[in-house]
DNA sequence: AGGGCGATTAACT
DNA sequence: GTTAATCGCCCTC
């Protein structure tokens, strides 16, 4: 049931089903400088369990937000109820509304008190691809399934009602690489979509990666 | 390939 | 009332 569709084959990567995902990775990596926890999050396995069946993707595009010093993440200024969860303990799924129409994953980092959350914005999808297809529609390529935060979301199946999730235990996990090694080269640019502290250089690419937002950097 | 624009909701000024 | 951590469609080059 959970072999839907099959895997994409990138550089001679080729994962399995659930079988190739492993546990979750623990509190402690989210309790870091949300900078470095962006940058080691590429190449790490995002993974889905719904009613619907499993979906999941390497991690391809991140972006952090620290919003002690960071104009543009939420929480800069004071919590508010939509960004309750940034505040909280670090490992949790924050999930808002973007535009008013899209959902978008963030993972939570730094001890609790500290508004700190890293973006996924693209995932290389693995598996459950025809699951994706179906969220997604039936002419979207591959290469377009999860290529941007709201795609990513409605793709897996990662909805609002999903905000605050433990990512370190339950059915919305990251995992570490499947196979341990380097994943490629990580380019470091500034960040998408926004109008304030806009140089900061805070976006991590997997260069050459066809599963980014916008155009491919590198490799 | 790349630019312009409407959609649609809620937080915030 | 305006803005927003976006996306898909339509247009022109």
């Amino acid at each position: 049931m959970y072999n839907e569709g099959t895997p994409i084959a990138q550089g001679g990567e080729a994962i399995n089903e659930a079988h190739g995902i492993r546990p979750p990775l623990p509190r402690a990596y989210y309790d870091r400088p949300t900078v470095e926890v962006a940058r080691d999050l590429i190449g790490c396995v995002l993974a889905h369990a719904s009613a619907e069946g499993l979906t999941a993707g390497v991690i391809v595009e991140t972006e952090a937000y620290v919003a002690a010093v960071d104009p543009a993440a939420h929480g800069y200024g004071g919590p508010t109820p939509r960004t309750a969860v940034m505040f909280g303990p670090p490992g949790h799924a924050y999930i808002y509304r973007s535009y008013g129409v899209h959902a978008c994953l963030n993972a939570v980092t730094e001890p609790a008190g500290l508004a700190a959350a890293v973006l996924i914005r693209a995932v290389r999808p693995l598996c459950g691809i025809e699951l994706m297809r179906t969220r997604r529609g039936p002419g979207i390529a591959d290469r377009d399934l999860a290529r941007g935060p709201g795609r990513l979301c409605a793709a897996m199946g990662i909805t609002l009602a999903m905000n605050g999730a433990d990512l370190t235990g339950g059915t919305l996990w990251i995992a570490p690489p499947h196979d341990g090694s380097a994943t490629g080269t990580i380019v470091t640019t500034p960040r998408i979509g926004i109008s304030k502290a806009v140089t900061l250089p805070w976006r991590f690419v997997l260069a050459g990666s066809r599963y980014i937002s916008g155009r491919v950097i590198g490799g």
